[in-house]
DNA sequence: TATAGATAGTGGTAATGACCACATTACATC
DNA sequence: GATGTAATGTGGTCATTACCACTATCTATA
């Protein structure tokens, strides 16, 4: 059963094909290293041309979905998380993915002067440019998993509210649909450090734990820094997960 | 000074070209976030169609070297760390982008029955297959910064010899040279421990010391589990950096 | 002066056609 | 039976052509 190209469809038709074959990627139309069709019968299957097709395969290759074996033919990835950067940054989405209940408690929101470290991270050069800072425990059922300290360099008069935070449940939603910023690129760090006294309190445990710092930097579509971002991961309680996947 | 393209080489024209973008990208022909030439201008520069120039922006920008924005042109990324899922997971490398000189002493090296917990990471059923584990302290201006522990599943018939592992230094390239086997993909997770009696003694620490533990299955380009590798880091001196791409 | 519209330049999408390189299979030959 | 070769099907590369969509700028108009 498959669906259709509508050329009329403002949504490119490679898309809408890409779109169709990762639905039946994910329906397991296919079983895992096994092939789909070949270029050519797609293009005869869907009435468009090669470059079209080949342009919806690069792009759920790029995705993790799809490779391609040259003689052989286009092969199904196993099926293993397929995260965007998106969904690799958002608490929230994390917390689903692992059967919890995502959950916030704020300490602090408002309009600071950056210190030295976040003007450095966020390439701030005028002294007077101020940021949003956002600081929370993050909890999953309800147990604290973090503490998340994140600092947003939006553009000139403009900004977010702690309602409308609330109400959209993630900053990258707001600076996507109010904004047009969208996350690019990202670059990360992860260490181990030791709990102080009030890191401690906050997330329920004995000062001296080991805890998970996780670090980012975000960049927007033009790659300007739009975010840094901190979080302290109970060591007990989380584990970091990601996929890479191999440039060229 | 651009090269030109020769049109007899074996390598494919989009590749030539994007070797000389990349080139003068690293050259600093251009200054980050600026706009390279057009693609209309590439076309009449080099000589080439433009789909053809299309696929070698198109791969410079996977690669994480340029950017577009539609309507206003194609754009030099700031320089970061450029890095293929082969650097990323080669701690040789990994140190000496640190500055310090990779060393390491063999805890382990041969041909073992998997225990469990490999056997289930690396796809094994059949129960008489053996991998080849490779155990080692890994040192970084001769100062230990982790244990590695790797299992290698190799194809039938074929093994690496401690003495080719010396030699060329890292187990990637043998298994690239050797076998045309490369990674292609690889799924990771980071989470905090603490020390064991024999970790902290290997390491040269305290028992009960906070390490980085990172666990890593590693997937060839037909999509098989070749290695599952564990490296325990210690948390002192160590810190865990990569850099992250939308993929869409 | 402010605004709306036209224009030019950029990347984005798409069709058509051709040939090359790699992997597998079938078949002829030794 | 073993071996080599040809045929077939797959993805890989490339040129040509056309038109669409977004951005910035210029220009005529209110």
């Amino acid at each position: 059963m498959s669906r259709a190209i509508d050329p009329s469809n403002i949504i490119p038709k490679y898309y809408q094909l890409a779109n169709i074959l990762r639905e039946q990627i994910e329906n397991g139309t296919w079983k895992a290293n096994g092939t789909i069709q070949s270029e050519r019968q797609l293009e005869q299957q869907y009435n468009l041309s090669r470059p079209t097709i080949r342009q919806a395969i690069d792009l759920l290759i790029t995705q993790g979905y799809l490779y391609r074996i040259h003689g052989k033919g286009t092969f199904v990835s196993p099926p293993k998380l397929q995260k965007g950067i998106l969904e690799l940054t958002s608490f929230s989405e994390d917390m689903r993915n692992r059967g919890l209940e995502p959950g916030q408690e704020f300490l602090e929101f408002g309009l600071i002067t950056p210190p030295k470290k976040i003007t450095t991270r966020l390439d701030i050069t005028d002294p007077l440019q101020k940021v949003l800072r956002i600081k929370r425990i993050r909890t999953g059922n309800d147990v604290p998993i973090g503490i998340q300290d994140s600092y947003l360099n939006l553009p000139e008069k403009k900004t977010i509210t702690k309602e409308e935070l609330e109400e959209r449940g993630s900053i990258y939603v707001i600076l996507q649909e109010k904004f047009g910023i969208y996350p690019a690129e990202a670059d990360e760090t992860l260490e181990v450090t030791l709990a102080s006294e009030e890191e401690a309190a906050l997330l329920s445990i004995p000062a001296g734990s080991p805890l998970l710092l996780n670090e980012r930097i975000l960049y927007s579509q033009d790659r300007k820094a739009i975010e840094f971002v901190s979080i302290l991961y109970r060591g007990d309680r989380y584990k970091y997960y990601m996929r890479l996947t191999k440039k060229v």
